[in-house]
DNA sequence: GTCCATGATTTTGA
DNA sequence: TCAAAATCATGGAC
């Protein structure tokens, strides 16, 4: 049987509503006159049509009456059915979206933030992680590290009570909605795959609001991330002790500033810092030495002095526990040449005519030494200090380096820093 | 508020 | 991939 026999039948079926029901004597009238099955349906739905030009009570009434009839399931039954094939039909392929690519972005987010799902002191790894690589003593990370996860902490509460808050006003919602359809349904079809649609609809539209709710969410997070973690905003100057160890690598590796790896991680170790900050210290000297060698000067000298007084003390004490009588004999630790040629270039100027050193100490400035050591006789005696650019002298060759004694050259040669 | 020093990042080139 | 160079952004002195 094809629909619309079905309706047909159902619809003849319900011959008897004017019959039974309505008591209206004008219906009766009517539906005696006209006799047939058809027509009694036309009078039927006249009624319906009828309804809304009554007044209320009589309208009340008459969706009673109509409510009551026997037949009236058959036919809503049927109506529900036709609906469904038609309207319902066309919306049901475009009803099933895939999941919202935006609200997986958002998810994924949050989650990874230790804002939703379960608490995990959310995004402390990445708060430690960011820490570490700015740098900042351990008592200042720690102290932004907590205030950090003390404001994320504020936001997923927030984020949750918000969200409950929605879940809530989503459920009321779609409870009213239900009951307002299934109260209707009494008066006009409507199937329950149409509620469901509907509530589909509803979850929708709320759903669309909790994608706002997430995406400030993920805003405030990023501007707490920025605000607390971003490296460049958290620059921290070295300490004292930090730069000191830095410069006096430096300085007494002026011919050949470029520390092995081995000596990066020493040098970190001892400055508290991380090696990739120890990279982006020398590249800074570096470049700002070589550019502006005049302004160094002051500097080198203060640090030559420093390595050389350290290397004559260890040299001294060498000597005296080796032979007292004889310092400077070349015992191991002792004052040599090849400890000190920057060294002593740096201690040359410093008393304008060079230090009281034994001759053979006099180094050809035009060739400063090959290999430094000072204070860092244990990272070059242990092989971390790998001149790997010792042939070339590009680094002497681009920055006019021979001797820390003599300015760079003319005034106007000395470039200021024109970085800022 | 300005200026300078300085740590970090980005771009470029070998 | 590494270093140089340029640039950005912040801290601190004044």
């Amino acid at each position: 049987m094809d629909d619309q026999t079905r309706m047909m039948t159902g619809l003849t079926g319900l011959g008897g509503l004017a019959q039974a029901d309505v008591g209206d004597p004008d219906s009766v009238r009517k539906q005696q006159s006209l006799g047939q099955p058809q027509q009694d349906i036309g009078d039927i739905l006249q009624q319906i049509m009828a309804i809304t030009d009554e007044s209320l009570d009589e309208a009340q009434a008459r969706k009673h009456a109509l409510n009551c009839h026997r037949m009236k399931p058959a036919l809503f039954s049927v109506l529900c059915e036709i609906k469904e094939k038609t309207v319902l039909s066309i919306r049901g392929v475009q009803e099933e979206d895939p999941p919202d690519p935006q609200i997986m972005r958002l998810d994924n987010m949050l989650l990874a933030e230790g804002v939703s799902g379960p608490e995990k002191g959310g995004g402390s790894a990445a708060a430690a992680a960011a820490a570490a690589a700015a740098g900042g003593s351990p008592t200042d990370s720690s102290i932004e590290h907590s205030d950090y996860r003390a404001k994320l902490a504020q936001i997923r509460q927030i984020y949750h009570s918000e969200l409950e808050k929605y879940e809530q006003a989503c459920s009321e919602f779609t409870n009213h909605v239900m009951n307002l359809l299934r109260e209707q349904s009494r008066t006009r079809p409507i199937s329950p795959k149409e509620i469901e649609r509907m509530v589909a609809i509803i979850h929708r539209k709320f759903s669309s609001i909790q994608m706002q709710l997430k995406q400030s969410t993920c805003e405030a997070v990023m501007i707490l991330r920025s605000r607390f973690l971003d490296a460049r905003r958290k620059r921290r100057n070295f300490n004292k002790q930090a730069t000191e160890v830095l410069n006096e690598y430096f300085y007494s590796h002026l011919s050949n500033p470029y520390p092995s790896e081995e000596a990066k991680e020493e040098l970190a170790k001892k400055c508290g810092i991380t090696v990739s900050q120890v990279s982006n210290w020398f590249g800074n000297k570096r470049i700002r030495y070589k550019k502006n060698i005049g302004k160094f000067q002051e500097e080198a000298n203060l640090y030559a002095v420093k390595t050389a007084v350290d290397a004559a003390n260890v040299s001294a004490q060498a000597s005296q526990a080796n032979s007292p009588a004889t310092p400077n004999s070349g015992s191991p630790g002792s004052f040599s040449l090849s400890h000190t040629s920057d060294t002593y270039l740096g201690l040359r100027s410093l008393n304008g005519e060079g230090l009281n050193i034994a001759p053979s100490l006099q180094v050809d400035t035009l060739h400063p030494a090959t290999h430094l050591t000072g204070g860092y006789e244990e990272l070059s005696g242990s092989g971390l200090y790998t001149p790997h650019r010792l042939d070339a002298n590009s680094w002497q060759d681009t920055t006019n380096l021979p001797s820390v004694t003599s300015p760079p050259g003319p005034p106007g040669s000395v470039h200021s820093d024109t970085s800022n």
